[in-house]
DNA sequence: GGATAATCGAGACGGTACGTCGCGTCTTCAT
DNA sequence: ATGAAGACGCGACGTACCGTCTCGATTATCC
């Protein structure tokens, strides 16, 4: 009821903000619109231009919501990911717990999976905006959190298990294990000194696991 | 016939190209004013305009040699490179085969080596360019060759010698066992999600040499 | 010297191409584009650029002979009117003292010419170079000469006849009068205000008779 | 009330430009910049660049309502000249009406006047201007209409005075005479093949006169 | 219910940089 | 020593986006 104004204005938090509340419609029309042209064109065609013609959207209702471009784009990434249209949709299930040596299995199969999500226009297009991203602003941090951090915390959940089992050593600093099991697939990636095959892979993880020396 | 052709067909440099050689000054003045301003302000700052106005050169002549800014700020950078002021100065030479143990402790050394550089203003510079590069141009392998492959094949020569002398397995595929070694560095350079620590650098090339397994 | 010029000087006929005789071929090649070029695209497509290119002629050669495009334009329009094919060419002889009345008709039909030719798409480009041309330079002043006053002095041969036989006053300033019938048709011209039509030519040829005839 | 949508229906103009209205400041500035740029150095100083930096305005700007420089001279001419400081000022009021010779005179004071507007700087770039304008554009149109018409009018005006009052023959077709009058002092102008003197304009009108006068 | 306020779309604003064209001058090689 | 070829410094062109700023209109909450 409006008549008990005294309760509403006390109200600690919710704290609703005046005026006309952002559309949502408009959100959802310019992340849809970003991540279009994203797909079409690579990180150079999403422009607040581009994007805001294609959502039919002022471009202050763009800049009112995030500070430029590439902002907009690493927002669009994140929802579709979230949305499961994915740039890297989650795979059915690890399960690291089954039995023996399945841990390693899974890493694998997750590997895999990062490689070939990351090979595709979209996954490229992840990669550049955080190697591009300058300052460590809070939606740097989130969108890298978002697409590198989950799968590393997945790999660091499977190498647990690898090691409870006996898989691997028990006395490994897992994020220094983690990068040296991830980093040559972003390294070809974007380095593409040499393709990124399947083969590459297994090849990495096996004398990751076996080690150099002699 | 107007005069003899074979005369003229034996010529050294049979088509050498007409009209006025393009001028060496120009192109050192455009270079010089790229590498300025790619210290000063970053990728972002070597704008074709910029570089045309501090080199006192007309943008024209820029784009008669190079096709974008991207293009210029490779040679800039490859240029200055073996200039010896440079991105990635060579190290006072590695000798491989002293003795025993000594491959993999240059290495090591290297590898400390490579992550200063490129951790420098003018190596992110780099690595971004590398990155961003879209098509396998001749330019853009040109400039991956210089500043991957170089170091790659110092390293190569390093793991040869280390195998030779019984440091490492000799049943290992280099390239694999390269990758596994300098990846992890450009990872988190590009990345970002943790520093690059000279201690990270020894525990990678330590884990790598003993392998997760056991 | 390296040959003997008075040799080559004293020889009947430029034909062989053996030495370096070029220059009237280049000459030639020169006006010929540009020929073709104002004809085309009318002033604004005759430029040195363009008139080397299709010449197969180098820009300091066009630079040699001319200052500018405006002069390579106004030789080639005099040179090619000269040529035959003509802007304005001569008309079957004008014949003031054929009879009575005759001169006035002579230039009648004079007019008439004249309004036909400078409409032609080359004769607009012919009045566009003289209105446009800032100095009096030499050239300039012969390009008027060949255009403008060429034809004036065949109006003025003709109203010296009309005057003699009694067709106008005889105490006329003939350049006034001659300002006043070849003025209407530069008028309209140039301004555009109106169209110039056959019959506005015998208008204004009556209308100023008028006044001439006694 | 906002609410009802049949008067907003039925307001005046239906479509209003939507979004933020041209600055006419800007305007201004871009038209002073302008006319300063043709006074001083003529129709070939008046570029685009240089408008843009004396307005201090964005190149954009301009084209956002002009589609050339022509364009924006043209329109830096006719603003200036309604704003008062004029290519081609009112003269004190012609009143063509006063008494019997009185319309020929003021036609006379009319003619002095527009050959001595048309000889400045400006009144040169304004002939110019119209010369070269190829197409019949909306904005050619006004120009001619601003400039050449409105004199044509107000020498049609005396001419009708001076037909009334029996100055001159009433079987006159008035543009033929217009043109007759006019043309001369713009011939001379164009084609410069002779000095533009008040001594000529007197002539011409004399000569003219005498055919036209009964 | 009326005022207030933040939003919406649209699009113009001052700018920066783009990549191109033409200018008039120069430099080099081959005749 | 001339001629073609073409690079040079320069200046202007017209376009694409940037991020900011009005506009009128819309949609909420608050008084």
């Amino acid at each position: 009821m409006k008549s008990s104004p005294d309760i509403k204005s006390r109200k600690p938090f919710p704290d609703r903000p005046r005026g006309r509340p952002r559309s949502v419609e408009a959100r959802r029309a310019i992340l849809k619109a970003a991540h279009e042209l994203l797909a079409e064109g690579g990180l150079s065609s999403a422009t607040i231009e581009g994007i805001a013609a294609r959502a039919a959207v002022g471009k202050p209702t763009i800049y009112r919501t995030w500070p430029n471009a590439h902002a907009v784009a690493m927002a669009a990434l994140m929802e579709s990911d979230e949305a499961g249209e994915s740039v890297a949709e989650k795979q059915p299930a690890p399960k690291p717990n089954e039995r023996s040596s399945s841990a390693l299995t899974a890493l694998r199969t997750q590997l895999h999976e990062v490689a070939r999500v990351f090979s595709a226009p979209l996954g490229r297009s992840v990669t550049l905006i955080i190697a591009a991203a300058e300052a460590d602003t809070e939606l740097s941090k989130a969108f890298r959190n978002h697409f590198i951090l989950a799968r590393r915390n997945e790999g660091r959940a499977l190498l647990a298990g690898a090691m409870s089992n006996g898989e691997i050593r028990r006395d490994l600093d897992i994020d220094v294990a983690l990068d040296l099991i991830y980093a040559p697939v972003f390294y070809r990636l974007l380095m593409g000194h040499a393709p990124l095959t399947s083969r590459f892979i297994d090849d990495v993880l096996n004398v990751a696991l076996q080690g150099l020396a002699r």
